[in-house]
DNA sequence: ATCGGCATATATCAATCCGACACATAGCTT
DNA sequence: AAGCTATGTGTCGGATTGATATATGCCGAT
């Protein structure tokens, strides 16, 4: 699946500009299972444009600057439909933190301690987003589900990584739920 | 971390041939929290060559094609303790699967039906790696922590999945971790 | 007050990386 | 004999990332 499925996904739940997008895939309800950057995005609204399966609506706000909100058209729609019927490629998860895990034999235990927390913040964080977005969800819809799926699977990396501070020989720290204390 | 740094990282651990890396990212311990392809490991290999980080030696096999087999230098160890001391990128997921689930209400139930089952077959195979990577670890080492890692968070996911599947409106299957009766 | 940082917003571009293919040899099945 | 799988190295077009440029306005700090 390319960028440009991706981006007629989104306009098929709201109206949005490219900047919405990434903010979407960044921070919003996406941001858990996919990726995108600016690169990648205004290319794919211009090329879908161009092919008639987005329509652009630019707005001159005052205070801000120009601003193109793209819609779907219904060629888009179409589009997305037959997108949907392919078979989904597998899940990809790319982990730096594993990796510099895996190798802690050769690292300043210092270092590693200050990238257990990261992780530890960074999947607090995720789960925060999670939660956040899934106040406004009707249950048994697919945003239901997924939001589950995030859920699920972020609550037991942190409970994993909670349980396992002491046998990495790190020092215990205050419940990490409240570390800002 | 780019391509260079996971084969060195690699080759740390026991010297292989390109062939042999992709099939650790594809097959082995890695393929949970690492990718990478061909078209980036060999070039990646040459690179790292003509840099002094790895050695190579040429394997002339019968029966069998060339075998270039590289081992790390010490200048690839001091690189590799070098790059494992940098601030990790934060973990990168995406999931077409879940993306799919998300707009669930635009696909047909018999083409959801067999991507759930994808999906949970992925998972359980997944898992199975992983299990069978742990067998051949200390306790206590990197190893030992990633691979719990990987096993909590895809324990949780089949766990999720499994429970779900009734509110996904999706028929009920034998319990799926026999379903090849 | 103005300086830097942040948020909004679009866009480009070199470097990187993926996915598919080409080439080569051998064994095993249909 | 043809096709598939496995071992093995390698290239190449196209997709993608990450950094940067450009522009405006707001807000807090020096």
């Amino acid at each position: 699946m390319n960028v440009r499925t991706l981006c007629l996904g989104i306009l098929a739940l709201r109206e949005a500009s490219g900047y919405e997008i990434k903010k979407a895939v960044e921070d919003g309800m996406f941001s858990h299972f996919i990726e995108a950057s600016y690169g990648s995005i205004y290319p794919a609204l211009t090329h879908m444009l161009s092919d008639g399966l987005v329509s652009v609506r630019e707005q001159v706000q005052e205070g801000k600057p120009l601003k193109k909100t793209y819609s779907i058209t219904d060629s888009g729609q179409k589009a997305l439909k037959h997108a949907l019927h392919e078979i989904p490629q597998q899940d990809k998860y790319k982990s730096e933190f594993l990796f510099q895990a895996l190798f802690r034999d050769q690292v300043d235990a210092q270092h590693l301690d200050d990238v257990f927390d990261g992780q530890l913040q960074f999947l607090h964080g995720e789960l925060a987003t999670i939660e956040q977005c899934g106040d406004s969800i009707e249950p048994g819809s697919g945003h239901a589900f997924v939001n589950g799926y995030g859920r699920a699977v972020i609550a037991a990396a942190i409970q994993y990584m909670e349980d396992s501070r002491g046998s990495l020989g790190l020092p215990q720290k205050a419940t990490s739920s409240d570390a800002a204390e």
